[in-house]
DNA sequence: GACTAATTACTGGTCTGACCATTGCACCAC
DNA sequence: GTGGTGCAATGGTCAGACCAGTAATTAGTC
């Protein structure tokens, strides 16, 4: 049961917890992109595991294609790191922001799609789970003094959920799914400035108070003018938010040149 | 040099060809999912390699989440066999057919907005592309006798690409080429059963042109309009293939009861 | 007889040390 | 210089041993 200590902070001896104590020493910046690691049998030594072990560990890595391996050379680190291959989508983040515009056109289109039909074809339950989800947006939106933007955040998106739920177009919910969680996780922090000034929030509740009414009524149309002019704001929200971060990079640029 | 007979129609003592083989038991049903595999020593007589290299092999297969390994148990083969895990959306296709035509409903939607865009946005040099690939499309189509179904699929596609990427919206274009995909690998027989009467050829010949004229005229909204009229006939003559289908089905039924 | 605890015969997990196959480099003859 | 040759390093594979969980059987108890 009692480990030499050294041993103990190490961790456990096993494939996947070298798989994973490598992958750290890669993300460290320890093992850079393209370089060649330790031959198997030092790495044996420094970790403290059989060659059986490593190689079973580095056979992970491998599978995630992390590092890559040639029999007589050794075991070199990939050049495109796993952050990079979250999403096909992904590359076009990193290499033109302005592609955020484009995610949010091809959005507004499918949230208009959905609300239209979401107001066609709902039903009288589907009706009440948005109305249920409205009613606990709004009032948290509204009586909460100090507001948790990551819990409005969520029921914001599960209200947006119903009324896409309620289309019955599985295909229509989860591109639009999609299209939301690449939003999201490549511009959360912009998103939450949003919720942070009480103007853009102000004009978003009301927005999102037409567009329940106008679904619950079965106003088409409506439903989808509306959800159109939300989706719209917002962009043209995140537009002047840019807009501003860039005035405050240039003018930091100007204090510190490199 | 000289292998003994047996060993080489088995293949390479590797891993990887100790995955490939097992994988290939558990495809032809030798080992079924929920089954408990042949422990490792088992294993390792019956495909004739060390242990080392067999639990290498089998760690290739559980990165691939086809089996499940638990110490002092042993293996079983995954329930949710790979073949089901192209797409998050296959699910849907497996269990209900009808979201085809959900499918439909989304790709006419961003095949409208597409072709509205390229039209609005396109460039001289996108509208020399779109008109390139349909000539190459419409050359092939009327000229040639004997037609290839699927060069004819190719060109076919090759010549909608053209016209999302004159949207210049990389999102759009993704959005689209991905529901393109997942259609075609979930139909393409019933795509090319279209391709292979006259009648509905002709029709989306038609429709083809008409949509290359708008969006090289610049006439955004008719461009829209063909699109989605176009998108229509397809989903309206698959509907009938399908309710020929399975008028044919209920038939053989009669025939041979089970 | 019914329940619990110990036994035991499996299973996968790890280790060791050896040998094979390929690579790349230094060396050497031409 | 050029082209072979040998050698030392690498990853790849092997065999056998022991450790560590699991589960069914058995022995013991009430």
């Amino acid at each position: 049961m009692a480990l030499p200590n050294e041993e103990r902070v190490m961790g456990q001896r096993t494939p996947e917890n070298v798989a994973a104590r490598l992958e750290r020493l890669i993300l460290d910046g320890v093992f850079r992109p393209g370089q060649l690691l330790p031959s198997e049998r030092r790495l044996c030594e420094r970790l403290k595991v059989s060659r059986a072990s490593l190689r079973e560990g580095l056979r992970i890595l491998r599978s995630k294609q992390i590092i890559e391996t040639r029999q007589g050379h050794g075991s070199t680190v990939a050049s495109l790191l796993p952050m990079h291959q979250q999403s096909p989508l992904m590359h076009l983040f990193n290499d033109h922001p302005r592609t955020l515009f484009d995610l949010l056109e091809v959005r507004a289109l499918l949230e208009g799609e959905s609300a239209f039909l979401a107001a066609k074809r709902g039903t009288s339950m589907d009706r009440v789970l948005i109305t249920r989800r409205y009613r606990e947006m709004a009032d948290y939106a509204e009586h909460s003094e100090s507001i948790d933007v990551e819990r409005l955040a969520r029921l914001d998106h599960a209200f947006h959920l119903a009324v896409s739920q309620a289309s019955h177009n599985p295909v229509l919910v989860h591109t639009l799914q999609s299209l939301t969680d690449l939003l999201l996780s490549s511009v959360f922090a912009s998103v939450k400035h949003l919720y942070h000034r009480s103007g853009p929030r102000e004009m978003i509740n009301r927005q999102h108070a037409r567009l329940h009414d106008a679904v619950v009524a079965g106003e088409a149309e409506q439903a989808r003018h509306v959800a159109l002019e939300h989706l719209t704001s917002i962009t043209e929200l995140l537009r002047e938010l840019e807009a501003e971060s860039e005035r405050l990079e240039r003018s930091a640029m100007r204090m510190e040149p490199w």
